[in-house]
DNA sequence: CGATTGCTTGTAATCGATTACAAAAATAAT
DNA sequence: ATTATTTTTGTAATCGATTACAAGCAATCG
């Protein structure tokens, strides 16, 4: 049917004008009068004519999209920040292009090089953990305007990001275990070198402080957010002389090993020990028990870096807020229960 | 640095040669002199040279991109499928657009739009539920020889697919109960409609009449993929008069839902009904108990989608199965065991 | 009434790579 | 040595939309 192109010259000689004046209709319908504009609309119409992206693209001189860069995408954790990231620019004309970072064939080529090859316009990543390397050829090639943190963010630089406030978390996490009477607190937390493993043990360890906790090195154990490391974690508190009555996690996947583990140790969730998690992901309401975990507005998330991006390209007349820091609540299930009154000896 | 783009003029005048030429050592080396060759790469490296894509795309007509369709970006079985598709495209000239199916702000745009407007070459569909007058768009367009289902597909169309051998699962799953000892086996199947709930419950009925098990229509309820219909389930059975002992769901995270409501129900798994998966996800090693199930090879599906189209779109020299279908496995754990003896009433 | 301003429009150059076509050079064949 | 064949190269048109620039026209002003 269609098969020979339609032009914005076939436009123009339907509508009986300039290709420029079909260009403009398009682009800013106020910069044309009212009948070049409703002539135009009908010989679009009559002709089904379909913008070229290509062709605008070379002459604006961008890609129309943008990058999302995701740690591991067979983590539900950020599919779903990917989920508002989607929901964002899919009312725009922006395309959202998605790599995986722990994926190796994706890593050998630059990241820089994305804009570089005017292949994207700019770039959320989710990962924190960009190399300094390709931190500053950002900045060497001044692109570093077209980026944003979502999620994670990297520590050596202060571009642009959005987060959860995990110090919040944290504290309202120990607040709720202090509450329901305990004081023997363990953290298990997430991989070294991680900004969120640090915002959660920081908020942890100042919560703790404030409410006058007895501290021990042994409770707090090094994990990587991995059902694994929860697991693990779980024989290590089990051989310790003084046990805690109480965990929190650093993501509900190390809550859910280390339940999984506590259970083969003999070890009953919340009677002998309140666990609490961070992220409430969705099978978090459906473990046994149902989690106690620290929620976070993953898609708003997703939503907000969005936006910012956006502003930031120039596509919105928004704000530029350098950090954005969401609130989190805390949902409470029953893997938390009030400290049972310590066994006679 | 380099901020006016550097051209193939300028790279053809460093070199001493045409654009004709140096457009030509790149994309087809054989086609030019040893002595041109070397002079063009010499020259690239000089200026610092960037193909722009935009302008190839626009002359070669192409768009270099394909699209993803996901059901549901928040899955982490549909995503880590998207781990697979991404590896391969990743060493091609391709990037990948994702899309999530069940964004409501990605619906009113018509699939078949993306081809007309040049914005992808080619398109991976992981969501078998596309709609009839879509699917028609595709083929009245010819378009439909560029687009490859992965993990569901279309009854409507006969589109290439790749695919797990989902009736195979089922025969494990109930070969694998069957062999513990059980005859009275429920199926908590998947959402109507679906084509993976056919398979499964087809390839069940198979298996099951070939071992001669009894049936009741009560042992075949209804679910939709979900915890929370797992959960629902595990009430059901627990109200049955004539009580199974043993289900098979049609997915994990239905298994995941059951255990957990059974044993509101006071009923244990695998001590008073063993339970059977399908999916194989990270979590299932961690439930508890840690689920038997039937593990499919999600990446290997993605990869497998994505040459399949590549090969398709003419970019691989490759065989053009229409259907390729990838083996699954069982993959024992704790939630099933041998039937217990029955007590005597 | 002539000059100034504002709005609308058209012409043609432009973005950067690819490739049809033709010419030139190198190689093989007679 | 001459012709036929193959390989290599260059010129210039092309892909399709955008936009700088200039011009046409009507309205406003002194």
């Amino acid at each position: 049917m269609d098969r020979k192109a339609v032009t914005v010259q076939d436009v123009a000689r339907v509508a009986g004008v300039s290709t420029a004046t079909v260009s403009r209709a398009l682009s800013d319908p106020n910069k044309v009068s009212e009948d070049a504009r409703t002539a135009v609309k009908n010989a679009i119409s009559a002709t089904g004519y379909r913008l070229n992206k290509a062709a605008r693209n070379l002459r604006k001189q961008q890609a129309g999209a943008v990058l999302i860069l995701v740690p591991n995408l067979g983590n539900p954790f950020f599919s779903q920040i990917l989920q508002g990231i989607s929901a964002v620019f899919s009312e725009t004309e922006f395309s959202i292009l998605v790599s995986d970072t722990s994926d190796p064939s994706e890593r050998d080529l630059n990241l820089v090089d994305y804009f570089l090859d005017r292949r994207i316009d700019g770039l959320i990543s989710l990962d924190g953990a960009l190399s300094i390397s390709e931190l500053e050829l950002f900045k060497h090639h001044s692109v570093d305007d077209r980026i944003v943190f979502a999620c994670e963010w990297s520590p050596l630089v202060d571009f642009p990001s959005v987060r959860s406030n995990n110090a919040m978390g944290a504290k309202l996490a120990i607040q709720h275990l202090y509450d329901l009477g305990h004081r023997k607190i363990a953290h298990i937390t997430g991989p070294e070198g991680n900004v969120l493993t640090r915002e959660r043990r920081e908020g942890m360890l100042q919560a703790r402080q404030k409410l006058n906790l007895p501290t021990c090195a042994e409770w707090i154990i090094r994990g990587d957010f991995s059902l694994n490391s929860g697991f693990l974690a779980a024989q290590e508190i089990a051989g310790m002389d003084d046990r805690p009555t109480a965990v929190f996690c650093a993501s509900d996947m190390v809550a859910i090993g280390l339940i999984s583990g506590l259970k083969r140790e003999g070890i009953s969730v919340p009677n002998d020990i309140s666990v609490v998690g961070f992220d409430d992901i969705e099978i978090a309401e459906f473990c046994d028990p149902p989690l106690t975990t620290i929620k976070q507005n993953r898609v708003g998330l997703g939503r907000a870096a969005a936006e910012q991006l956006l502003s930031q390209m120039g596509a919105r007349v928004g704000k530029p807020d350098r950090i954005l820091q969401l609130d989190v609540q805390i949902q409470t299930r029953e893997s938390t229960a009030v400290l049972a009154p310590s066994p006679v000896d």
